[in-house]
DNA sequence: TCGAACTTTCAAAATATTTTGAAACATTTA
DNA sequence: TAAATGTTTCAAAATATTTTGAAAGTTCGA
């Protein structure tokens, strides 16, 4: 395969799987591009790359910069912005894993506490709805512990995990 | 907060919670119906309940079925199909997380393994490239490794991994 | 303070996804 | 085998999301 074919290959498949976990298209392929450009990229640079419009691209950087996986950086004697991604992938994953809780997992648990705590029902239909929030709050929030765990060590934490859990 | 009022906040979230996740909001939706159901319900409750159309009802029920999360289940003497969602929630993690990783991650894996076999191009760039790809491509069996030795331990998964990565 | 260079915003347009509803299909019973 | 009961399919409609592009906004240097 050719440098070129396999880059788009890439953009393309990091798109798709971003729009699979609820990312949009062109955030998950600007992220892509960034991510195999050894320099930082201007607006101009991604807009071309891409094919997408400049209020594209601004508003999908900006979600990255939201997200703390890009970064804005000057060059000096440039007046243009260049852009550049997180570089180390582990810190990438950890960034975007304590988004999601923070974004995702926190308000849901609010809602599941908030909802199982019903009052003045007693039937069958209502003790099961209770019964089973709980045991989902539960759940959840064991998860985001969980996820909150592994993703604290700072260093290496896939290879540190999988060490712990084949002991 | 009364049951009703509940019972739908709860339906909401799930569907919220499904769609930033690449999910339907209406699978999601009747899996949250189902998880509260004491009872399997047909396929016209399901429409009822949630007032959408038999259509959608029975594309998202074969989906969640195809996920393995929703039964269909015969009741004697009843003509019509009912359904039942996974009533155990580890269970039920288990089962998404296995999908995911063979809908989405392992395809990934085999495009990020192919693209960073290119040849013939010496370039900074090319060398860049093939180097994050094949950080990513570690990096991505190594996560998915993780998630099958969690998810093998049948019982407790969650209080499991916790207690190990605590030791 | 002005104008050039660049970025952001947002309403409208384009696109993608979901939902509907009715026809086709399937299964059971009389 | 025909009617009754129930399910699936899928083209068209509805809805939701993304993208565009031009105007407004910002920043910097002279």
């Amino acid at each position: 395969m050719k440098f070129e074919e396999a880059k788009s290959k890439f953009i393309q498949t990091w798109g798709a799987l971003g729009s699979q976990w609820g990312i949009n298209k062109t955030m998950a392929q600007i992220h892509a591009l960034l991510m195999i450009s050894p320099d930082p990229l201007s607006m101009e640079d991604i807009m071309e790359e891409l094919h997408i419009s400049r209020g594209n691209t601004s508003m999908n950087l900006r979600s990255l910069m939201d997200w703390g996986i890009v970064f804005k950086e000057y060059k000096p004697g440039e007046r243009k912005e260049f852009f550049s991604a997180e570089g180390n992938i582990d810190e990438l994953a950890r960034k975007i894993a304590k988004e999601r809780s923070r974004r995702e997992i926190k308000p849901t648990l609010r809602v599941l506490h908030d909802i199982s705590a019903i009052d003045g029902d007693e039937s069958t239909k209502a003790a099961h709805f209770k019964a089973k929030t709980e045991e989902l709050y539960d759940f959840v929030s064991r998860a985001d512990n969980m996820l909150e765990k592994i993703t604290e060590q700072k260093e290496n934490w896939i290879t540190k995990t999988i060490l712990k859990l084949m002991r």
